[in-house]
DNA sequence: AATTTATATAGTGTATGCAAATTTAAAGAA
DNA sequence: TTCTTTAAATTTGCATACACTATATAAATT
């Protein structure tokens, strides 16, 4: 597993919850469980402290940071400012192929099973698909951050299953105003859209 | 030079365009330029990827990515989502202490000398201080990394020879706001404030 | 008993060396 | 000349080894 791969599965074992939170996590432990030696896990690890899915733990060592309702919330609300600009500027270059493949993503997410990455996957996928056009590679690169992390905190207790069909709705309502031309009223349903996930995360983190 | 200062001086270098753009930077002359070896360096430029200060170049190395007008364009189209949420949050708990020290800070950037890199720093604390009270952890680091960049593309070309002084307008005028108690104006002037910003680098980064 | 200090253990930071991959340069064919 | 192919040189990726720092444990002092 070379470097590349190695931040992969780092990423996408912290987003299962596979390493412990809020307790220093030994390099050596990673090295050992990946089968590699410290210096490509030093490496992820600095990707990954860049992107925030580790923080300091500590005045040397590093930890997967304790899910807290507050950063689940801010992460919704620079999602609310930031998708409905891309979302409207994208709109004046969708065709008819992009709402198709859009579609396509609906479809896999219906009959794909229980996984929450899987999910979680599809639906970057399917809301990504309609920002693209908008051509900001750097928005485009943030906005998948949020969403990886916002799926964190949406497939970790299992919100998914009551949640899932709200959003599937929304997501066909959002498609049904774009083919109808209708961009003002998708943007402000993606913007619903999106306070829902906020709610919904709100509502079971408080919980927690 | 341990491994977090180098990170902070190899970043400040490249906004400083130290380091040749567009062209493949070799661990090696990184790691002899700056006394240590190539491991801290290795560390330094995965967290400076993550981070956008350096992209691919090629199939193996990493260079400073060329100056675009695109992404300043993009840097300063976030901003304008971002900050007026920072601001409108932070406004019910600002006070006249936090007030005061934003002013010395202009007071300090009238008087700093014509260093980038300093007025940049200045102009972000200023800014920081008023966004700090919205308590939105993530969303304050991802801005400062908006900042750092932007104040990049404001200081490469000596745009802020007619630039600050509008700025700094803007920036009392801004105050005068807050101390007046009129949050809905204040952050509608941050708004422009910005877009002043973007609509300067626009004009200059043409020529280029 | 509580707090501090010493000491041992564990863990991170860095340097060097080697193997694999990539880039550069050169040689040959179209 | 231009485009491939091949070979050499450079550069990166990774592992091991060592030095230094941090943390935890135990002893000693108040």
């Amino acid at each position: 597993m070379n470097k590349a791969e190695l931040y992969l599965q780092i990423r996408d074992d912290i987003r299962r919850r596979i390493w412990p939170q809020g307790r220093p996590l030994k390099q050596q432990t990673l090295a050992d469980y990946y089968q590699t030696s410290r210096i490509p896990v030093r490496d992820a690890l600095a990707r990954l402290t860049a992107e925030g899915w580790l923080v300091s733990a500590g005045k040397a060592s590093l930890m997967v940071p304790p899910l807290s309702a507050a950063e689940a919330q801010e992460l919704c609300l620079i999602r609310q400012q930031l998708e409905p600009l891309a979302l409207r500027l994208a709109i004046p270059q969708l065709n008819f192929a992009i709402l198709g493949a859009a579609e396509d993503c609906l479809r896999a997410a219906a009959q794909a099973g229980t996984d929450p990455l899987r999910h979680g996957e599809l639906n970057w996928q399917f809301h990504q698909l309609l920002y693209q056009p908008c051509a900001m590679p750097t928005l485009l690169q943030l906005l998948q951050q949020l969403h990886l992390k916002v799926e964190m905190y949406l497939g970790f207790q299992q919100v998914s299953l009551g949640y899932a069909e709200q959003s599937a709705a929304e997501h066909q309502q959002l498609l049904q105003l774009l083919r109808d031309n209708q961009p003002e009223q998708a943007v402000a349903l993606l913007q619903r859209h999106i306070a829902d996930a906020a709610t919904t995360l709100q509502r079971h983190l408080a919980l927690a």
